[in-house]
DNA sequence: GTCCGAAGATGGCATAGACCAATGTGGCAG
DNA sequence: CTGCCACATTGGTCTATGCCATCTTCGGAC
């Protein structure tokens, strides 16, 4: 084994910390002792392979090849079905691509980065105001039928449920409810869901959220939705929903919100450059436009939320 | 090992297959020589191993036990965690519920069955109709002040309209204005709008397309767009415009779109894994994730337009 | 009878190793 | 120089095995 490479590895984890040398494990040591009965939640090695890649996937550029898997089973002293297992976490997420015969790949999404000083052609100056929520009520009930099937729970089982209303500057922008089973973190209280950074506290109850999938469509406000966004009755809003999943792929949370039509819009930025023939075959077209209007390449994007 | 247990799941699977001792590996054989290069696609003892745990679920009653994982490893023959990773794919389809301790249950059948369709609508879009369109009207006109501030052209310059109706399998769906100036493309005919790759007709005329910045907003139908769609009048729709530059970076195209909110819907698949810091300032925010609320890392995505 | 603890069963994580399949490379024959 | 083939490299799949964590069960102590 290169020591030299080990060594570097190691540094570029997490050293201190405490390894059983009898069953590899790993835990998080706070006190000097530590029992196996009061042990905190052990490390596993594949997220710790993990945020390595990470590391390596932000220090590549992308499409850069990224190391071998038997050689960064060697560097980071794991086997290989683990280290496979924390590349097909980031290869489901899309951060890593592999090939067969090749190698694995950083993908490449760099527009992503690169909007972050686009042209703001369309876009006003925009300041980004500030975003406050206020919490209109929230309680422990059964998920019923709509919410159990997309979480994926019975839909007698107990669900943590807040709606707040988003404003920014004040001004109310959004109504957002949130659905988060009670298994999923039994520990976690309604104060941890009105906080703003509400998957940092998932993850300090070992929820570690990796991907989702939402929808957006547009509709009109009701009467009750008027009110709180104050906006007409009939006002056009876009309806989001999104479905989270966990690293392990369990659904850990839905929400369904509704942006007022006026004043928040989605801008992207497009690329059209004839790229890659795409590796995995996509059946879908871009929003906006339709299949066969650009017969050579992918359309690859960076999108955000815009408010006016 | 059990012999007739054994028996029962060999003949619940496909026993006609042949297999490759020294490997372990399975290949259907249509033909009666094999050999390795004329080897059709291999058969995965997973996923074999899942279409046999697939006939268990549908054999047995919602939330009745299936045998234990290392029963069912010498079952089947195989190893515990081909077994395990088999029987992976099925919980995270929802099918499948673990228990440490106790033991793998079938999911309670209601929510499985609707969840399967429930998330292919979700992820996969299915494949789409036949995209067509019809010319409702064209012509040669002044661009005027909002386009022509668009496309950074003056009011007064020619530009070349024409308005679409795009039908999918012949049922409309969105109305698509088009703004070229005259300037960008002297020899640009009508007729090259009208063809499905436009993109393609203006890489003729040396005009190669780039990138683009496209804004979504929600709104209502009036009478004239509610007659075209089909759609009732205020209807919701989402309204699309786009800038397109060329590889000069000087705009070339102004499309402004409206698609009917009953049938099309926006579908992203988002990674939420902790990423890059963003080199760059960091101003923008996913649409429907304010800021603040994923406070570690970049929201990466994918995201198509989809037909209902 | 009740309570508690040991034992067994079960899922969860990880290892080391083997072979197959796809890809790229370099040398050799023409 | 071109074309072909052997070889090295890399990802893909599977095996056999070990130990830990959690839950259930059952028997003994009280």
């Amino acid at each position: 084994m290169a020591v030299n490479t080990q060594f570097t590895a190691v540094r570029a984890l997490s050293i201190f910390v405490e390894v059983d040398l009898t069953t590899g494990l790993t835990y998080w040591s706070a006190t000097g002792k530590t029992k196996r009965g009061g042990m905190a939640e052990p490390i596993l090695k594949r997220e710790r392979v993990r945020d390595y890649l990470l590391e390596l996937i932000e220090t590549h550029p992308p499409g850069a090849p990224i190391p071998a898997e038997r050689v960064l089973c060697r560097q980071l002293s794991v086997s290989r079905p683990t280290l496979r297992s924390a590349v097909d976490e980031l290869v489901n997420t899309g951060l890593l691509i592999r090939q067969h015969g090749r190698g694995t790949f950083v993908a490449p999404a760099k527009i992503t980065q690169e909007l972050v000083s686009a042209d703001r052609a369309m876009t006003v100056p925009q300041a980004g105001g500030a975003w406050t929520s206020r919490v209109l009520e929230h309680a422990r009930i059964p998920a019923g039928a709509r919410v159990g099937r997309r979480l994926r729970v019975s839909p007698a089982a107990e669900i943590t449920y807040i709606a707040r209303l988003r404003l920014v500057d004040g001004a109310p922008m959004a109504i957002e409810y949130l659905h988060v089973p009670v298994a999923v973190a039994p520990g976690l209280t309604v104060q941890d869901m009105e906080s703003g950074n509400f998957y940092d506290r998932l993850a300090d109850h070992g929820v570690h959220v990796s991907d989702a999938v939402q929808s957006i469509e547009p509709t009109v406000t009701n009467d009750a939705e008027s009110a709180l966004l104050g906006v007409p009755v009939f006002a056009p809003a876009l309806l989001f929903e999104r479905l989270t999943n966990d690293t392990t792929g369990r659904p850990v949370e839905y929400v369904h919100s509704l942006y007022r039509g006026d004043r928040y819009r989605i801008v992207s930025k497009l690329s059209l450059a004839p790229s890659a023939p795409a590796p995995g075959a996509r059946t879908g077209h871009h929003p906006g436009i339709p299949p066969g209007d650009l017969s050579s390449g992918q359309v690859r994007s960076a999108t955000t939320g815009d408010v006016q």
